[in-house]
DNA sequence: TCCAAATCGGAACCTCGACTCCGTTTACGA
DNA sequence: TCGTAAACGGAGTCGAGGTTCCGATTTGGA
């Protein structure tokens, strides 16, 4: 684990040409391709098939061979943790910058919706978000955790989200409405709209909601 | 798979001697007693280790060779089909029985909790609950979501519960609670109460809620 | 153009776990 | 007590998939 990261930074360079922000020492430029493209096509054949897709089958839609694809990625874990490190950090981004929107209650159930509708039918990725300790990954997802954290503070301060729930709560419950693959744009719509109205109910919208079924609970 | 279920029935039996309902020809005493033990052991290490485990782990925790394991369920969908079976039949005939309680809500919220409780730490089990189109299985499937799905219909008659979900959404978005190993009982509760306000919300709290963070959505 | 280092490709290797086979042991009716 | 069919145990088979290795190929500077 995080040798991926360290196969990006290794090798001392013919002549550390770096130049701008890409991580590619003085590498062959037919191996920078090759690695971007394993990593695109790995992408994709883990957001469809899941985790237990075979390393054979991306690489042999890369195009390339199976000893190519290892000596850029180390080990299995190591591209599917680039990947997902790659995700973790485009949504940590969103989550941030979302921080600077004025409704802090929108806010929150824009990043939940746009999860929900991204992660659609990207096996593995979700339930891949607890779990791997490892590396980069780790810290992607840390910077993620506290957005996402300091989204919901702000929410509940301004009374848009009930008080009673952790931010790892509205992870979790909105889980369901992430993977489940063959779900339309509809009934998604419908599961995020009770999630929400489940996550709003304030201190006197749920006494009210309760008063109708008092006798029921247990 | 079903081959489990022809095991159960299978070999003529030496004097047929069924007598009472339990599953078993004219089977050896030993043999009984072996089929029902691994059965109960595999539900353990199933539970605990979730599909992976292998049976070799069963068959040692049982203290009987993996041939007896294999004699008894030809296959190892057909030994975590069986227990799936048991436990569906299990939450069917539950669900069953609170379509006699008087509360319709209450019953609906009843099941979910119950569920919850039940299903924590029995990995893989609730994600079981898709797929698994497989005779036995299907059939207690069946049950369970018959059941399940006239106590969706009564409690939103009785307006207990909103009218705008399928009795399948209900089941996704309780998911998220069901499965999670780590989570305490007071997390557990807490996310159930979330699921709930958002299940029980009628057009006038959903209304109630909406204007308060109108400018939202998007 | 030439050459060495960097890459590549993919056969071979290994591990793991499901499932099979068969010699040995056990239950139980005669 | 005996004999035999039923059960048992577990070594061995088989396939899948991750990872390694190394000869062939390619890139890029001299």
């Amino acid at each position: 684990m995080s040798g991926m990261a360290k196969a990006a930074a290794a090798s001392p360079a013919r002549s550390a040409k770096s130049g701008d922000g890409a991580p590619r020492g003085g590498r062959r430029a037919d191996a920078v391709r090759n690695r971007q493209h394993v990593l695109e096509v790995a992408q994709k054949v883990f957001a469809e098939a899941g985790l237990s897709a075979p390393i054979d089958e991306i690489a042999k839609r890369a195009g390339v061979g199976i000893g190519t694809v290892y000596r850029h990625f180390p080990t299995k874990e190591a591209l599917f943790g680039a990947i997902l490190q790659h995700h973790m950090e485009h949504i940590a981004s969103h989550a941030e910058a979302l921080l600077q929107k004025a409704d802090a209650g929108a806010a929150v159930f824009d990043l939940l919706r746009t999860m929900a509708r991204e992660s659609h039918q990207k096996k593995d990725f979700i339930h891949a978000l607890g779990g791997y300790p490892s590396g980069e990954v780790k810290t992607a997802k840390k910077r993620f955790v506290a957005a996402f954290e300091a989204l919901v503070k702000r929410a509940q301060r301004a009374r848009e989200l009930r008080p009673d729930v952790t931010a790892e709560d509205v992870i979790m419950l909105s889980k369901s409405v992430f993977g489940s693959a063959e779900q339309d744009e509809s009934t998604r719509e419908r599961r995020l709209r009770v999630l929400f109205d489940g996550l709003r109910a304030t201190a006197g919208a749920i006494k009210t909601a309760r008063s109708r079924t008092k006798k029921a609970s247990g």
